[in-house]
DNA sequence: CGGCTCCGTGTGATTTTATAACGTTACAGA
DNA sequence: TCTGTAACGTTATAAAATCACACGGAGCCG
């Protein structure tokens, strides 16, 4: 019901990690992808949602809410909280993006229509984030849950630490 | 350098889960733990740090920090937020308690002194929260990790769904 | 077309969560 | 005892998130 099969067809860009990638094409092809994917699925692609889908592509690093606020009001969009808030929203229950609780941010989705257990690698010197996957409800978290008889829904990863840069930094 | 082997005794409670447990003992053994841990640590468990811990242990759920703030007032304590934030960043960075990042809550931990890759299981229905163990780090996440570069010095791993109880109110 | 409803948007206001800054007190070690 | 540091309490402020309500356009039905 959630999804036939829109944009299996994901972004030419390298999924995972800090490495660099071509990075326009990344970003155009991830929006085809998302407005294919809501055409078909009944789903409002409205210029705030693209704007803002077009935003966490272009940075490509966790946004706060109010960064992405400051920059749909620079595009001339409203300027209060929601407008951030809404469209945010809209990409991550549709799996356009990501929200990194630890950092209260969100990030754009480095995988769209791939099967979905992302997980995050969070740098603590940078910030960096990469989305790479996790099979966590799949191992021993998920027999510990059914064990007690928890029913998981959805499992948030997200790791701290080092990326290779700062890594590299630091031994220096 | 973190820990000699202090609270390795852990509580009579039952560690992991929804079930019911003998509260008392488990709060005054958690307490006498972290006491101890503290000791032999050069940590001072001072008067709010205690209370703090004890609030916790007493609630057994994730308490946000105003509500924490409360009940730290009502015993007396300073009223302003710095007191319960810097009460919990205690308990926390000591391993007596820890941060649901999704709820911006915390919650005393169910296995004081035991080796720690936490991993929490949060009803959607209910809040209620277990803990139990992931070793999230030595799987598949490692893997990409490493073969991204990433060095990970901290794990989260948050699992939202069904408890027993609101998975059988569902069903019904 | 006209009227209806739903959904998305814009805005003002407020709530909730978290930190900064600073003076004072209490404690451990020289 | 002296001294440096860590903890505490307070005021103030910042950051993150939500509430409530009005407006307007898209789709539907007659």
């Amino acid at each position: 019901m959630t999804s036939g099969n829109p944009a299996a067809n994901h972004p030419p860009c390298e999924p995972v990690g800090f490495e660099t990638h071509d990075h326009a094409g990344c970003i155009s092809a991830a929006v085809a992808a998302a407005e294919t994917h809501c055409a078909g699925n009944g789903l409002r692609f409205t210029p705030v949602r693209r704007k803002a889908l077009e935003i966490l592509l272009q940075e490509h690093r966790a946004l706060g809410a109010y960064e992405m606020l400051d920059r749909l009001r620079d595009a001339g969009f409203g300027s209060q909280p929601p407008v951030a808030y809404r469209a945010l929203e809209f990409l991550v229950a549709n799996g356009f993006a990501h929200k990194i609780e630890r950092l209260n941010a969100f990030i754009a989705c480095a995988h769209p229509g791939a099967s979905h257990s992302p997980a995050f690698l969070i740098c603590t010197a940078c910030s960096s984030v990469a989305e790479t996957q996790s099979a966590a409800a799949r191992g021993s978290l998920g027999d510990a849950a059914r064990a007690a008889g928890f029913r998981i829904e959805r499992t948030m990863v997200e790791a701290e630490g080092l990326c290779p840069a700062c890594a590299g930094k630091a031994d220096a």
